[in-house]
DNA sequence: AGCACTTTAGTACTTTAGTATGAATAGATT
DNA sequence: AATCTATTCATACTAAAGTACTAAAGTGCT
């Protein structure tokens, strides 16, 4: 009777310890295909787009919200430096402005 | 014996369910805290901010990467209008220009 | 009606952002 | 050595963004 007991309740706790990891992975599994974002970085997609090392280090800094003065100090350049790379970066994504810049470039997944 | 043995499948069933559930609960409540993005909206931090309705339908705007000129045809003002509403969010949010709000804005998570 | 707040809009101005163009330098590749 | 590419920087623009006011009209509330 002892060793009845015993086994129940050794099958109880695998059973739940089993289905608890089941409820975490397949619940991870569903968030996953729902949210597109605060996923990897698609860093074929910098590549396909040509965008350069240097340009992509800007890409970021507009998205921290820097001005181009700041993001020149930031690196060490000019800001006519920053200028082109940003320029270059809104031909290569195909953007208006700075803004418009970042909306593609998080649907894009690449920042 | 019978009776003995159904009750035992029972109770694991429903210890399976319910530690199915306490997986998917607690796994959810874990990556919410993990990733600040993709999550919902802070409502309470916009009315903190005491950013009205309009001046939040710019800053999505602006999110979209809309131009001050964009935001006036899609919302039937002005640009003067719209030039108001973003100068009186970047007090709100105390950005120095519209891509620091929207830095700070994701920050928050009010958009 | 009176009050507070939001939304609207204007003028005049300064600051940032962005374009177009040309050019020099460094590094890697052929 | 010659070539290609990335990075740098400048000048001279135009365009967009942002500030500092002022003010009128609408909305909701008491």
């Amino acid at each position: 009777m002892i060793s009845g007991n015993l086994n129940v309740e050794i099958v109880v706790a695998v059973i739940a310890v089993v289905f608890f990891f089941i409820g975490v992975y397949l619940n991870k599994r569903s968030l996953n295909k729902q949210m597109n974002s605060s996923t990897e970085i698609n860093y074929k997609k910098i590549e396909e787009l040509e965008i350069s090392k240097r340009e992509y280090e800007v890409l970021l800094a507009i998205s921290d919200g820097l001005s181009n003065k700041e993001i020149a100090n930031k690196l060490f350049v000019s800001e006519s430096t920053i200028k082109t790379h940003v320029s270059n970066l809104l031909v290569k994504l195909n953007a208006k402005r700075r803004t418009h810049a970042l909306q593609i470039a998080k649907d894009l997944q690449i920042i």
